[in-house]
RNA sequence: GCGGGUAUAGUGUAGUGGUUAACACGUCUGGUUGUGGCCCAGAAGAUCGUGGGUUCAAAUCCCACUACUCGCCCCA
């Protein structure tokens, strides 16, 4: 415990995965350019009462402790956010957001943390890319964040995605359902396991996800969702499918699909993967008119997306999706010999005032000639910048092209030129 | 919180009771006077996860703990 360690569920990026997600975030805001959103970032760190009211006290969140709360000695209370949707309407309803011209379209890419016990892709922090639609109850807005979401899977490299949808409704039909829900389960309580009646008491919606044998048979024929919506909840998933339809989107309707927090409203969306041997969720969201209200702001609709870095690293490696190879080093500087070492450092920073990558090959002393070259190779760099002596008296300096072995002498105070024309 | 698996140099492994724990890759250095890759030579690097126990003797058998890992739950 007190070796040297990361602390569990964390993970260190080393530059071999990086490409990756220099690549993905590259893509996650281009995308978001193009589709009109604008980078925000915020804290990672709220009031915990945030939290409270904008995950709810009866989610996984706060019933299983998995929350990173810091309570401080003069009594703030504050957590390491788990997710970010309450992050943004905080901030949309603090900065006035409401006066700039709606609807706001805000994204944001960092950590979240979730004290869970780590498996395979998940982690206790995580990274995600988070985009929001604040103040537009349209559903072409449910539409621009699936789009946002699909569009990125799409530009990795993903072949085969597709959307599983539903609708959870509103405040006013969402609980005629879950009472309908609760008497249909109520009468085969027999057939849920030990869990499901849990859950059954806790949070019925929950009954709908569950991974039980005989669910799939039991839930056939319970009541619906989509077949229980109030007229503007119905309306808003009509329009929403058309959509998807007039730009063929393929989806599938998942009644069992659900967000288990009242705060939720109507479209709820997961993307899949389809590709063989992926059948599963790779990345989701929904729409959240009552989550406003629940933090104590004014009513306000929003709906937004989250999806997770790690998750698509693995999703890019298990598919074979390699980052596009970066730039060579350009050049490495190798010294040896008498007073070169003062040269070549003042060489090395001509090069990079210049704006050229170089970096120096440390001579350690009495460093052999032969092992700076070694590195060069190993570093794969495009020239070799050798200063000998000879260079040094001459204000030269033998610029080797390591791929092809030819090399020429260049005067010192052109090298950058040099360079410049060829890297 | 509950299950299963694993734990030997930086990485991947070998080694199932008996001398200085092996191999590969990687790292570092050198291979006669200033030129990389291949090759050759050498070096560094492991209290065999930690702590107990059994035994004349433990990396090896037993127990506990810890960590990691894979699932459950939930999610990204």
């Amino acid at each position: 415990m007190s070796s040297i360690q990361r602390a569990t569920g964390m993970q260190d990026v080393l530059p071999e995965d990086w490409r990756y997600w220099e690549m993905i975030i590259e893509k996650a805001t281009g995308l978001a350019h193009t589709f009109g959103f604008e980078r925000v970032e915020v804290p990672i760190l709220e009031y915990t009462n945030l939290f409270a009211r904008g995950v709810g006290k009866s989610s996984d969140f706060f019933v299983q402790k998995e929350m990173y709360t810091i309570e401080e000695e003069d009594g703030e209370d504050v957590t390491m956010r788990p997710e970010f949707t309450a992050s943004f309407m905080r901030s949309y309803i603090q900065n006035g957001m409401g006066n700039w011209v709606q609807p706001v379209k805000l994204y944001t890419i960092g950590p979240a943390f979730r004290r869970e016990r780590p498996q395979a892709n998940r982690f206790r922090q995580h990274s995600q890319f988070n985009a929001e639609i604040i103040g537009e109850t349209d559903p072409a807005a449910d539409v621009e964040i699936m789009m946002l979401a699909r569009s990125l899977y799409h530009s990795l490299g993903y072949k085969s995605l597709a959307f599983q949808v539903n609708s959870t409704g509103c405040r006013d039909c969402k609980p005629v359902y879950v009472q309908k829900l609760r008497d249909y389960l109520a009468e085969h309580e027999d057939k849920l396991a030990p869990v499901d009646k849990t859950r059954l008491e806790m949070n019925p919606l929950r009954v709908l996800d569950s991974k039980e044998a005989g669910m799939d048979a039991l839930l056939a024929d319970a009541p619906h969702i989509v077949d229980n919506l109030c007229e503007d909840c119905a309306e808003h998933f009509k329009t929403l499918l058309a959509l998807l339809d007039k730009l063929e989107q393929p989806y599938k309707i998942n009644f069992r699909l659900v967000r288990g927090i009242d705060y939720y409203t109507k479209t709820v969306f997961e993307v899949w993967d389809t590709s063989i041997g992926a059948q599963a969720a790779i990345g989701g969201g929904g729409r959240y008119d009552g989550l406003s209200e629940a933090i104590g702001g004014p009513s306000c609709p929003g709906v937004g997306c989250g999806i997770g870095i790690e998750r698509i690293v693995a999703g890019l490696k298990e598919q074979g999706i390699e980052p596009p190879a970066g730039p060579p080093l350009t050049a490495i500087l190798i010294h040896f010999g008498g007073e070169t070492k003062v040269g070549a450092v003042d060489l090395l920073y001509q090069l990079r005032a210049a704006g050229v990558q170089s970096i120096l090959a440390f001579a350690r002393g009495k460093r052999s000639m032969k092992s700076q070259m070694r590195e060069a190779n190993k570093r794969e760099a495009k020239f070799a910048l050798i200063m000998g002596e000879a260079e040094m008296e001459a204000g030269t300096v033998m610029v080797r092209e390591l791929a092809s072995g030819e090399q020429t002498a260049v005067g010192q105070a052109d090298v950058a030129e040099w360079l410049r024309e060829r890297a």
